[in-house]
DNA sequence: GGGCTTTTAGTCAATATGACGTTTAGTAGG
DNA sequence: CCTACTAAACGTCATATTGACTAAAAGCCC
């Protein structure tokens, strides 16, 4: 039951912040886009960008603000999406501090401008982080566990995969997006077979791209279909397979 | 950036709750719980369960307190998930308070004991609220619809499913589960034949069920397995074909 | 042209699926 | 005892999908 927040006693109140995890690919690596602490605790150390949530600010408009503020790019370009919350009392070394972790992917962008905040924003292999080269504050580290978990289990049923790549792009480039966040290889000509028969996944514009080795490689755009239908599924040996070479 | 909480201006300070859409399935209908509200706003009307988040507790410990307060069943019975957070501005008239929504299937219950607690807790099929007939406090209408999408959804990766069943159950009576819960028939041989071929899904007991018509049913308990492999997957026609009958 | 790369197309066996049909084992009623 | 009736359990078969594989096509570099 829910009554007046402030006037009952049984209601506290919680400091309440976002922290994003914003993947891309580059090379052939999966990144995400850390800050350093410049305060304590965790000073020095790399953390989630993120923030408190303001008064009359939706969790959605919190995290479309620090995405705006970390990588100036267009919220339009992204896909950014709740993951969950994270409320562990002790999560936070100040006090009761409970979050709400949201996944963006997108495009590999320049790295962000240092200077016009006081944090340094940096691209990082997911690799180092999960292998231990760079320790994150807090709990942000099962955070980004969890977000790339949800992110591969993403590429599987719907068609996010696409807003890794700028426009127009490659089956190619597509495919490398999957092996990269999946950490596996996939057969080219089956992938090929699957994206292309798949309702309203790939628009193919006519173009071609001519790279400097291969053959020429015809050029889509993004359906309108947000759902990848049939699915295309990790196998249950493939979920082994897959594992991120420490960097 | 995330400060001191509490000593920063730009620290807000937020109420925080927790609802829950408890699911289960009665005779031919899903159900779920709703308590009638004691007091304003939307005095009389009825509500997800639900209430603060204590000081010292995480989200899913507040959870499984409310299911304990509404359910007197114990959490291990049921299946508790976090859904997601809801949390704009003008969703609680009284001021600013967000909600993190809970997911919860459970077997058929005695409706809660009234009397333990101011509020009286009534299962409502979910057609009757979905279709008007029962008007939902808050935002609750909506948490419920995103419930309702992502329950169905899970039927088709996961064995939440049998979480429904009293154990032990039949492959009919798991079946009508995901006829109620899809909303739509299944053929009843094609169902067993992927229910039994997952690995660690069914349990045979080795014991019989002697129904009051009908062949006897063999007798299962649910698997170590929490995925389904490979998934049970709705067709597109049949995502249209799921309606909710008014009732 | 020969070697290299990547895209694109095609083959084929194994598997999964959907739509059926049939048998089995119980109850209910005459 | 015999006949309906029901739902479980099992089987069949045409089709669709998948994974593994071969091979051709179209560019580049030397």
């Amino acid at each position: 039951m829910i009554s007046k927040p402030g006037h009952d006693p049984e209601v506290s109140l919680l400091a309440v912040t976002v922290d994003l995890v914003i993947f891309t690919v580059r090379g052939d690596e999966l990144h995400i886009l850390v800050v350093e602490r410049g305060i304590e605790p965790f000073q020095g150390a790399m953390a989630l960008p993120g923030g408190y949530v303001r008064p009359g600010e939706t969790l959605d408009e919190a995290a479309e603000r620090e995405l705006r503020e970390e990588t100036s790019l267009e919220g339009s370009a992204l896909h950014l999406e709740q993951l969950r919350a994270y409320s562990e009392p002790e999560r936070d070394p100040r006090g009761r501090v409970i979050t709400v972790a949201y996944l963006a992917l997108g495009p590999d962008m320049p790295p962000p401008v240092a200077g016009t905040d006081a944090r340094e924003a940096v691209w990082v292999p997911v690799a180092s982080v999960l292998g231990g080269g760079t320790e994150l504050a807090f709990d942000h580290a099962t955070i980004l566990r969890d977000a790339l978990e949800h992110a591969r289990s993403q590429l599987e049923h719907t068609t996010v995969a696409a807003k890794f790549c700028p426009e127009p792009f490659t089956v190619g480039e597509l495919r490398r997006i999957y092996e990269v966040v999946w950490g596996f290889k996939l057969d080219p000509s089956n992938f090929r077979r699957k994206m292309t028969r798949a309702e309203a996944f790939l628009e193919p514009t006519g173009e071609q791209r001519f790279p400097d080795v291969g053959r020429p490689a015809a050029l889509y755009r993004r359906g309108s279909a947000r759902f990848l239908v049939p699915p295309l599924l990790r196998t249950a040996a493939s979920r082994d397979d897959a594992h991120v070479h420490p960097g």
